[in-house]
RNA sequence: GCCGGAGUAGCUCAGUGGCAGAGCAGCCGCCUUGUAAGCGGCAGGUCAGGGGUUCAAAUCCCCUCUCCGGCUCCA
């Protein structure tokens, strides 16, 4: 008997039988036997020491696949387990999976972890990595697994409660050792632990066992790791990156914004030029918004109760929103608001309308107050208090299509207009929990989806992710260094439109109901603004940054500086005419990260010119002042914004 | 909300039971300055706030506020 074996490219091998892994990875070559980590067949994975008694057809996986860093990650975290077991014997473990960019294990410990033992564990790990143990894969009885981790309860919770993802079926459990170390993993895993060599630990945190609040808080170590020293250092460096990036950093050191132990969390302070940047970023999308058929509206900060029974807020939602504000002698009650919707919705009611008048669509950039939890304030990125670039469409059935179609674009050109132009969508569908018919849902969820065919923006469904009144669209922008934040949100609403009982008149002269759009295309202006400083890493383009040009003075050119001050009057200059050598005014300029200098010394007067450092350019001497005004215009225009093209 | 860490001058940080410190920024003076920080001086503090232990607390303990890393959450 023998095992046909066939490759990718269709050329099939004949094997002994029984045939490993390994030899079908050595009969190809020598290269690929080292290079290979594990096998595919029917999309499954197995270990390169699998033994196979059948005819199959294979991949084999080797370093340079990204499924093989998923099974690198998975050993690291089984090796990382393994060493903290070894140091600390006592300690339960839970489970340790692979995760991007690297992995984690779950320990509960008799005395908690300090982030300073992470130095002892990552030694233990080098340990046992460089003694190259080999991984072997057992498939035990229920039973004699319960018996095996008899003092590890959180491994007794998983066999009993057969969760396949961890390697136990119906009555036998799979299971993988090395050295003492055993633990339930259904695999693969890399042939021996001397294939991981380039990891680190990264991290000491908190989590609840399975993920559920009610349970016992488990320490979580995260670790990164990689089958090329090249991988780990660009990974830690981009790390770093990140952090040199961070808008709570920047934003200090520009001078943006502020926050204060007296305010409360989750509120910010907008200092003179983060209020330019904030406005420039509200003034743009504003004029857009009037330029493509919205209506400005305007709405308060609070409202009464009952606006928030009628909107089913005080239902859904109460535990997001501020406690009450109770007027007691009145006998008032009011809440500041956390969605806009209601307040749009009011005015949509003040009036009778007609079809004729539909889609309309009400814009605000509306401010709103959500009691977040304290522990998911992040800088701007998740506020208290912030406001949304709000809009509520009010249409009818047959116009969600089109409506949705113009949204995406609208929406994915205002995005690329300050400069985030690789853009992804989500698609979230019905929940479990629902209102309205399936039959509404069908239509509006295929809206959205036609819509995003139809426009090319790649997508994927988060099924049963839907609000309970409706699907929705969320669109993430990658940023510089190919993070992703979620951005826009367009959401298909049909509960209040029923909630409020509104209405148009048809043109049978029937009054019917219409349907919601809720959008919100920056989000949240604030966190927008903290998306970009990231993305830019503070140094904003010229049209965006709150100081565009700084004039640097050498010597006395009071004449001359009034006339380049007047030429440039159309931009926000400022003017370092300190007695300060040119090189410390550069110095703090370009601290200020202001996209354009223009020294003026005295040599410039009698032919006009003047020096310019553009950022990102070769500084530029002795240049004519038009030519300058000419290069300065480049630099700060200002995007057209057009929905076509 | 939960687990863990932190809060010292405007900013960045040192100081772990015994005199409150540095650099930058600020102010005053000198230098008259051409492409990435000239020189000197001065001033700056309820060591987040409150309580406690101690002969003595920035330092140890408790409470509150705020921030940071995670978890959970983000209808």
């Amino acid at each position: 008997m023998s095992v046909d074996v066939t490759l990718p490219d269709g050329s099939v091998k004949t094997f002994d039988n029984p045939v490993s892994g390994f030899d079908i990875a050595k009969s190809i070559g020598s290269r690929l036997a080292k290079d290979a980590i594990c096998l595919e067949i029917d999309n499954i994975f197995y270990d390169l020491s699998a033994i196979f008694v059948s005819d199959i057809s294979v991949r084999i996986v080797t370093n340079n696949d990204p499924d093989a860093l998923q099974i690198l990650r998975h050993s690291s975290a089984h090796i990382l387990a393994q060493a903290v077991l070894n140091l600390h014997p006592s300690a339960k473990y839970g489970v340790g999976p692979s995760i991007e960019n690297g992995f984690y294990y779950d320990f509960l410990f008799k005395d908690p972890l300090k982030e300073s033992d992470l130095i002892e564990i990552e030694k233990e790990m080098i340990k046992i990595t460089e003694s190259g143990q080999e991984f072997t894969k057992s498939e035990i009885s229920k039973k004699d697994a319960k018996k095996l981790f008899k003092n590890q309860s959180f491994k007794i919770e998983l066999i009993e409660s057969a969760e396949t993802d961890e390697g136990v079926s119906e009555e036998v459990v799979t299971m993988y050792s090395n050295d003492k170390f055993s633990d339930l993993c259904k695999g693969p895993h890399i042939p021996n632990t001397k294939y991981l060599k380039h990891f680190k630990l990264t991290k000491l945190g908190g989590a609840y066992w399975r993920g559920d609040e009610d349970n016992p808080q488990l320490q979580r170590i995260y670790g990164t790791s990689w089958f090329t020293k090249k991988d780990l250092d660009a990974y830690l460096i981009q790390q770093e990156e990140a952090e040199k990036r961070d808008h709570r950093k920047l934003g200090n050191e520009l001078n943006l914004f502020t926050t204060s132990n007296e305010l409360g969390s989750g509120n910010f302070l907008w200092k003179p030029k983060g209020a330019i940047l904030r406005d420039l970023i509200e003034t743009y999308s504003k004029n857009a918004h009037i330029n493509n058929n919205y209506d400005l509206v305007n709405t308060p900060h609070i409202g009464k109760s009952v606006l928030w029974e009628t909107s089913g807020h005080l239902n859904h939602y109460k535990e997001n929103m501020f406690p009450p504000i109770i007027h007691e002698e009145n006998d008032e009650t009011y809440y500041l608001k956390p969605m806009n919707c209601p307040f749009h919705i009011l005015i949509y009611k003040s009036d009778l309308h007609s079809y004729k008048e539909l889609p309309l669509r009400y814009f605000e950039f509306g401010s709103v107050y959500r009691y977040e939890k304290t522990g998911v304030l992040h800088g701007l990125l998740r506020l208290r208090g912030f406001t949304q670039d709000d809009a509520h469409i009010f249409c009818t059935n047959d116009q969600i299509n089109n409506e949705v179609k113009t949204l995406l674009n609208f929406s994915v050109k205002l995005l690329n207009s300050f400069g985030l132009v690789d853009i992804e969508a989500d698609l979230s569908t019905k929940p479990k929990k629902y209102i309205g018919s399936d039959e509404d849902w069908e239509v509006a969820t295929s809206s959205l989806k036609n819509s995003l065919t139809e426009l090319g923006i790649p997508f994927a469904t988060a099924n049963g992710e839907g609000a309970f009144y409706g699907p929705k669209i969320d669109l993430h922008a990658k940023d510089a260094i190919g993070r992703r934040w979620q951005l826009s949100t367009i959401q298909i609403d049909f509960a209040q439109p029923d909630n409020f009982n509104i209405e148009y008149v048809n043109s049978d002269n029937q009054k019917v109901r219409p349907v919601m759009i809720h959008r919100a295309l920056l989000g949240s202006v604030e966190r927008f603004t903290g998306v970009l400083i990231e993305h830019y890493a503070g140094h904003m383009p010229g049209w965006l940054s709150p100081v565009q040009i700084d004039i640097l003075t050498i010597g006395e050119v009071s004449n001359y500086l009034d006339e380049i001050k007047e030429m440039f009057s159309d931009y926000r200059i400022n003017i370092d005419d300190r007695n300060l050598r040119l090189g410390e005014k550069l110095h703090n300029s370009q601290k200020n990260k202001v996209p354009i200098q223009i020294i003026v010394g005295e040599k410039d007067i009698s032919a006009s010119t003047v020096g310019i450092n553009i950022h990102n350019q070769d500084n530029l001497k002795d240049v004519a002042l038009t030519e300058a005004a000419k290069l300065i215009k480049a630099e700060l225009k200002v995007p057209e914004f057009s929905i076509n093209g």
